[in-house]
RNA sequence: GCCCCGGUGGUGUAGCGGUUAUCAUACGGGCCUGUCGAGCCCGUGACUCGGGUUCAAAUCCCGACCGGGGCGCCA
């Protein structure tokens, strides 16, 4: 136990009625009426008030009122129950120490009444996450952490870490970062894809990662970071992509059941139902066909747009529906490494709530093949001898997933910014903090 | 890569050729014994930068810098 506490603010209860108790964290509100000062102290769990008397302690009560907000105290003294107060029970002070005083004027409110920019926000996100509502997301997404791994673990898939300095563009299709490798150029993945379809050779059968994206793409939108996190699922044995499907909805099961109670969701005002399986799966040829009805053109054979994938999204919402797949792609539109079926593929994402939160498909693992659709997509196998070689010696059929972790945290509690799913967000303006 | 939009006190805003530059909140000071969006009084505090147009520029024009957003791409 710390020196610093003994109970959190959501502790008190009639059991510390009448005893001493010492209590700690920030200075979240003083409210000075002369001979009677009330103090908000803010902990992990909420906040707690602390009542104290100019007649009775005049020391205690002049340190606390010239106290600035935001500053980190611990203080000691006699927990009552008052039905007065908002949380049943307040502190009536003894001792306070002073742990670290803060500057004002604070860089940003945290219970002002005003607005305040994401920008100024991202500046200031340790202040930001002083924010109740603002902690609630990442104790969801720690939830959803917690709960995939749970789930795979459970399903007999192993925690696997792949490099993220990698000597050359992996996949094609995105950009790039390009640093320093001692005396050579190296680049940050964008995605574990080529490793842990290299681990489908190895007899690990089912692997797991959760790590780092990088792209190096000027994007600038609500919906795209320069740096993301994402869950990354391959299996091998499989018989085609509706083996992987199943695992995915049914870690998407398991990930709603598991957060559905938590109280975390109310304070955002969000109410989640697990879907019922199996997700509904759209063939990309009924997609095309929905999406005309809604008056967009669209040519058979390209990728679906925003515009596009928002009109889907629409007429599932019709029919209650948050989590889909679009299934059967037209090969073109899918990276070089997925099955083809005829012209198309056997490939799907995955939606929620008219966002894309993951992809994935059965993976070509015929080696003369996969050059085949290595050169067909203007890629040279020279730059991929060391991932090719891992088909030639044994490779077991295989498909997996990716699946973004912020995509789905935003999908899910509807946030209107992704870079309110990330602690830090790296995006085309933003490297600090 | 293409295209829109914006930069006014610490924060969030109003003003869009002539204002003492609006309001809220925060901050500093004062009053107040039950506050909980506390209240009341007083005070401090701002036009991103550089050119230009004009008798006069926060306001109009050009450029720079810094942001926001959309598309493409995707998680």
């Amino acid at each position: 136990m710390s020196p610093y506490r003994t109970h959190y603010s959501k502790e008190l209860n009639q059991d510390s009625d009448g005893k001493e108790v010492v209590v700690a964290g920030w200075v979240e509100d003083i409210r000075n009426l002369g001979s009677i000062a009330f103090i908000i102290l803010r902990d992990r769990q909420g906040t707690l008030q602390i009542t104290t008397f100019k007649k009775e302690h005049p020391e205690v009560f002049k340190k606390l009122v010239s106290l600035s907000r935001e500053s980190v105290i611990s203080v000691r003294g006699i927990c009552r129950a008052n039905e007065k107060v908002r949380n049943g029970y307040e502190i009536i002070p003894k001792d306070v120490e002073i742990l670290s005083r803060a500057e004002t004027p604070l860089p940003m409110g945290i219970v002002d009444k005003v607005n305040v920019e994401m920008d100024t926000r991202l500046d200031n996100r340790f202040l930001d996450l002083r924010r109740e509502e603002v902690r609630a997301i990442f104790l969801i997404r720690d939830k959803i952490i917690d709960s995939a791994r749970e789930f795979l673990r459970k399903e007999g898939f192993i925690e696997v870490h792949t490099p993220k300095i990698i000597s050359s563009a992996s996949e094609g299709g995105t950009n790039l970062f390009r640093i320093k490798y001692f005396e050579r150029d190296a680049f940050l993945a964008q995605s574990p894809q080529l490793y842990k379809q290299m681990l489908m050779a190895t007899g690990f059968d089912r692997v797991y990662e959760i790590g780092w994206y990088f792209r190096a793409e000027e994007h600038n939108t609500r919906r795209h970071l320069n740096e993301s996190t994402a869950i990354d699922v391959e299996m091998a044995f499989i018989e085609n992509e509706e083996d992987v499907m199943k695992i995915l909805e049914r870690m998407i099961l398991h990930i709603c059941r598991k957060i559905e109670g938590m109280e975390e969701l109310s304070r955002l005002g969000i109410e989640i139902t697990a879907p019922s399986l199996p997700l509904p799966r759209i063939r990309y040829d009924e997609a095309i066909d929905m999406i005309r009805k809604k008056g967009l053109e669209i040519e058979w054979g390209s990728d679906l747009g925003s515009d596009e994938e928002r009109a889907v999204g629409d007429v599932m919402k019709e029919r209650g529906v948050s989590f889909y797949f679009i299934t059967k792609y037209p090969l073109d539109a899918k990276p070089f490494y997925t099955m083809p079926e005829g012209n198309l593929s056997r490939s799907f994402d995955l939606f929620c709530n008219g966002i894309e939160i993951a992809s994935g498909s059965q993976r070509i693992h015929d080696h003369d093949l996969l050059e085949k659709r290595l050169r067909e997509d203007g890629l040279d196998p020279d730059d991929f001898k060391a991932y090719l070689k891992a088909f030639r010696y044994g490779m077991p059929p295989h498909g997996g997933f990716g699946m973004g972790i912020e995509r789905l945290v935003m999908s899910l509690l509807n946030l209107k910014n992704i870079r309110e799913c990330i602690l830090f967000p790296r995006d085309r303006n933003r490297l600090t903090p």
